[in-house]
DNA sequence: TCTGGGGTCCTAGGACCC
DNA sequence: TCTGGGGTCCTAGGACCC
């Protein structure tokens, strides 16, 4: 049997931002996505007064009414608290899988697997563990969680969702009675995997709780729905579907949308290349080499009074790469292919696509050293091709340890018209030297 | 005036092959 | 007149997640 404990920080961004002003530790606080768009984030305190979601200029007022904080992104911050909570969670275990920004999956099994065998409880022993994790990872990090433990990912999820409603923050589903309690009141809505177009579909049948969905054959499910629920099902009963994987990822993407509405092709190309250079940094950073690059445009679809447009093109690379200068010539090749005038963008992406491991793409340049044409616009031979990735190796250095990125390729552009808002920006208090806060003894 | 970004997996259907 | 069966690969679109 599998022992999995899921940890999930409490209202994530809203804690992190709430780390470094103890002023306002009992203060709703609500976070903004890009563009200081909608609300994407609720401390305890919020979420009685702002729905997620909404759209930033809908609850502005009542916002400032109710004497809410409100923060704009800061992932640099969000990303580095993250780290931080993950390196404590190693403290228990040397299998933390990394979830997301917020959330890791500890698997226990090990460590648990000889006294299941002997056929002892475990209970008591979890649930210190547990006490332990909900204590410590706050007071080395400042940053609240929840911890639930199933013998799948999904009922552990569950748990978590119980554990977060509880003082103790802490709750298991191990135990097969407690867990058919749990299910019982469990609403089929909250199930992990479990969406918008599959709860009506659920309630049609008479289904309203977790329980209800963990006693139909698992087989009716898979004629009826699909694999995935199928899995659900199963996973709800306790067995585990859901394996230690450790997929490579197949895309990078970035995409944003744009502060203003753009018209000018050359605003919407300075857009794309940053969007491209920055994937490429991406890429190399995580040693993978891509295929081929898509660029996509998209006009406001909150205004229908506008015409309509959301192309995108796809170029492939003749053989795998990482090499910004490749991939700036292939997103502004597909640029091209698809800017329509007389549209009014208001958001772009880049999407790097079918990733190999930089490798493999080094051993394909080295058995098909020759171009097959020379002249081709993506000529770039072996010998220029290393001395830029020898460059680039130098410039992600020194961009990575300065703040703001100074070495930029000139079809970024020296400026942003592009630029998203973002208002009420905290400072990047752990990873800017000039914004470490400053604690004094008088 | 103002509406996020970045992923994954699965299925169905078409093209193509023997 | 009667027009198979089985497979792979690719892509677009849907659904879900945080």
């Amino acid at each position: 049997m599998k022992i999995y404990a899921l940890v999930d920080c409490n209202s994530f961004f809203a804690s992190c931002e709430k780390v470094f002003r103890p002023d306002w530790a009992e203060k709703p606080v609500v976070v903004l996505s890009n563009n200081d768009g909608c609300v994407i984030a609720r401390s305890a305190e919020a979420k009685p007064l702002v729905a997620m979601g909404t759209p930033w200029f809908r609850v502005k007022k009542t916002a400032e009414r109710e004497g809410i904080v409100v923060r704009s992104t800061n992932f640099v911050l969000y990303g580095d608290m993250s780290r931080r909570v993950m390196e404590t969670l190693g403290q228990w275990t040397s299998d933390v899988e990394v979830y997301s920004i917020d959330e890791a999956f500890l698997d226990l099994s090990r460590q648990y697997q000889l006294r299941i065998e002997e056929g002892k409880s475990i209970g008591r022993s979890l649930a210190a563990l547990g006490r332990q994790i909900v204590e410590t990872v706050p007071q080395w990090t400042g940053i609240p969680v929840s911890v639930g433990f199933g013998p799948t990912k999904t009922l552990a999820k569950l748990a978590n969702r119980i554990a977060k409603e509880r003082p103790d923050r802490l709750f298991g589903v191990m135990n097969r009675k407690i867990r058919e309690r749990a299910l019982k009141t469990f609403p089929i809505g909250k199930i992990w995997g479990v969406g918008r177009k599959l709860l009506p579909q659920f309630e049609r049948l008479g289904l309203k709780t977790a329980w209800d969905l963990s006693r139909i054959d698992p087989l009716v499910v898979r004629r009826e729905f699909s694999i995935v629920q199928e899995r659900l099902v199963r996973e709800l009963n306790g067995e585990a579907c859901y394996g230690e994987d450790d997929p490579q990822r197949k895309n990078i993407q970035v995409s944003r949308s744009f502060g203003t509405m753009l018209t000018d092709p050359a605003d919407l190309e300075k857009a794309v290349a940053t969007f491209a250079a920055r994937g490429a940094r991406r890429l190399r950073r995580l040693e993978r080499a891509a295929s081929a690059v898509c660029v996509s445009l998209r006009t406001n679809p909150f205004r229908p009074d506008l015409p309509q447009y959301s192309p995108s093109g796809v170029v492939g690379f003749y053989r795998p790469t990482a090499d910004t200068v490749e991939i700036l010539k292939g997103v502004l090749s597909a640029f091209r292919s698809i800017y329509k005038p007389r549209y009014a963008y208001k958001k772009g992406g880049v999407t790097l696509m079918n990733l190999v491991p930089a490798e493999v793409a080094a051993a394909q340049q080295y058995l098909f050293d020759e171009e097959p044409d020379s002249d081709s616009p993506l000529r770039s031979d072996s010998t220029s091709r290393r001395r830029r990735m020898d460059l680039y190796r130098t410039v992600d250095h020194i961009n990575d340890s300065s703040v703001s990125g100074e070495i930029f390729f000139a079809a970024e552009g020296t400026d942003r018209p592009w630029a998203s808002s973002s208002e009420y920006a905290s400072p990047c208090w752990t990873t800017d030297l000039d914004r470490v806060p400053v604690v004094r003894a008088d």
